[in-house]
Order: C-alpha cells, then structure tokens, then sequence
DNA sequence: CGAGACGATGTCACTTGATGACATCACCGA
DNA sequence: TCGGTGATGTCATCAAGTGACATCGTCTCG
C-alpha cells in the first residue's frame, strides 16, 4: 500500500515491495499469485462472512431477505477503518488492472451468494439475480460511504441503495 | 480465437498468434494493447450502440424505460452469430484472466449508462443503480441465452430477466 | 541429545508479456 | 522523381511469473 500510494501501481515493481519487507521477490509471489492481490487479501473471510449470514437466516426470510442479511454482516466487516479503507479505494479506482480484480472478487462473491441462495431451493434464475442485485448494493453504498470524508453508517447506506434499487427496478 | 480453444489461452504465445496472422509480435501489440484485447474487439460499438439508443428514447420515458430501449438495441448486437458467440463465451469463461477483461468491459458500459442517465437528469443514485441493472440484465439474460445449444430470441429473454429481476428485488 | 522431516526462504535460470527506439518499405500526392 | 506518411520489422530491454534446487531453522521422535 505505502508503494503503490507513493509512486502508483505500475510504477512499483515487485522487487521493491519484496525489499521493502525485507523478503526476496520470489518469497513475495510464494504468498501472492501476483502484483495486484496483495490488496485483496482478507477477502475470503468477507466471502465466507457473507455465506454464513445467508446461511443462517431464517427459512421463512425470502430470497431478498436473506441476502440482506449478508449484507448487514458485510457492513459490519466493510464499515471499519474507514481511513484505510478510503486509501486502498482510490488506489484501486486509479488503477485498471486492480479494478478488474476488485470485479472478479465481487463476482466471485456474487456467484457465492447465489450458490447460497439455490442451496435454500431458490431456483434459476432468481438466485443468480438476487445475488447479483445484493452485489450491486454492495458495490454502490460502499462507494458512497467511502467517498465521504468522515466516517458513517455504512449498513444503513446499504438499506439506503437497498430501497433505491427497489424502486428503480420497478419503474420508479 | 482459433488457437484459444486449441490449446488454451494461456497456453497460448502471443508469438504465435503473431506467426498465425503472418505478423510480428511487436506488430500484434499495435494493434491490441494485450494478449486479451483480442477477444474484445468491437466492445466499443456495443458501447456506442447502447449510448445512442438510451438517447433516442422520448424524453418522457422513465431511467428503467430508456435502459430498456438500450437493452433492445444490445439484443440487436449480441443476437447475433449464436455460435460464434457460444465459442467466445466459453473461452472467457474458462479463463479468469479474461473473465476480469469482460467484467471490466461490462463495468465501463454501466458508466457510460449511468452517464446518459444523468445526462436525462436522472440524479444519483438511481443513474448508477438503474444502469448497473441494466448490465446485470444484460449479462445474465445473455448468459442464458449463450447456454442454449440453438439460437433463440435473445430480446426476449432480456425482457423476462429483467422481469424476474423486478420481481425478486422488490421482495417476491 | 542427535537424526531427520518439514516449512519458509533464497538463488538461479528461463519463459513470456510488453514497450521504446530506430530502420524499412510501400504507397500517395505534389 | 522527391519527399512524406503509415504500417511493419528488428533489436534491446524490462518486468512479471515460474520451476528446480539449495539452505537454514525449528520441531519431533527415538
């Protein structure tokens, strides 16, 4: 992070995060498949997190309820260290090759959810839908919260997008 | 295309694509930025054909309802040449890289709708929102539809998606 | 305590993707 | 015929990965 903020993603090579931590670069891509996902670590356990949400919710909850219920258990694991996170965003944002990964994580998450969501007997194709719709909230509220300076309630901006996303969808 | 599904893209050398078409590697990279550009050639008219549409609708129209008229005019271009497509789609899909290559593809069109919506003065969030159901739409309904052994009317099958779309995201 | 297994790291060599600098060559218009 | 322009080739070079093998420290078992 501290390279790829100072002089920018392409311009950091991986020699120099690997000295910089005072490891060789080939101890470096022993730990990460490559440049980009030393930035997406950690995202197996929002991934898990969110399954088990889904997982645990009621067997009455409808397929949007349930996927609500990921999605306040991503908040909680999104919503802290607001400073951080704004950081790793922009860099993220200001870079291509890392927004495709932060894509396939969150498609990869998407095809999670719906894997969740058919296990509760959703059928096709309302889980892949579902799932997707709960990503695109996911994606939307966290942009916004992360775009405000100070740090603020980011469940209740995913109910927000939530209730936006209800209503354009119907024609609002 | 041809050497993606003989042996894998990544088993394939941009070497040899170059020897292939009768060119230099160097020369291959004048003409794509990299090994993956190759299979995304043309997304820019896809672009520019969904801009146009979303457009033209009436003034009068609702966000949804200009998204639709753009989904129309992306069923025109991607309801075409069904095996031609079968073939790409699952070289994309058997390859991450390239799988994050067409999701930012997808993510760069949800922009530039997004954009034509705000231009219509629709405010956020319902510009972004609306647009990225339109993708959500589009990519699923176009999933389905690649997934059939013969052709059908991919038009059609975006309609129902988006329906179902409505459907579950309003709690159904 | 000592031998050996094991895991993490380093070293080296090599392939491939990608880019800059410069040379060529065909073609087109003055 | 001259000169410009665009497309291509050649060459050198860098950076991302990867495989094979060596090394070293630690942990365990007899």
């Amino acid at each position: 992070m501290q390279l790829y903020v100072e002089r920018g993603f392409e311009q950091t090579t991986v020699a120099e995060i690997a000295a910089r931590a005072g490891v060789t670069a080939r101890t470096f891509f022993r730990h990460f498949a490559d440049k980009r996902e030393v930035l997406f670590a950690g995202s197996e356990q929002l991934q898990q997190g969110l399954v088990e949400a889904l997982e645990s919710a009621p067997a009455s909850a409808t397929p949007l309820e349930a996927v609500v219920a990921a999605l306040d258990a991503g908040a909680e694991f999104l919503g802290r260290h607001h400073a951080h996170a704004r950081r790793r965003h922009s860099v993220i944002m200001a870079n291509p090759e890392l927004y495709e990964r932060e894509l396939i994580k969150m498609a990869t998450l998407s095809e999670a959810l719906a894997e969740g969501l058919r296990r509760r007997g959703v059928p096709e194709p309302d889980a892949t839908l579902t799932a997707e719709t709960g990503i695109v909230v996911v994606r939307v509220a966290f942009g916004t919260w992360v775009s405000r300076p100070e740090p603020t309630d980011l469940a209740a901006t995913m109910r927000e997008t939530l209730a936006r996303m209800a209503a354009v969808t119907s024609g609002g």
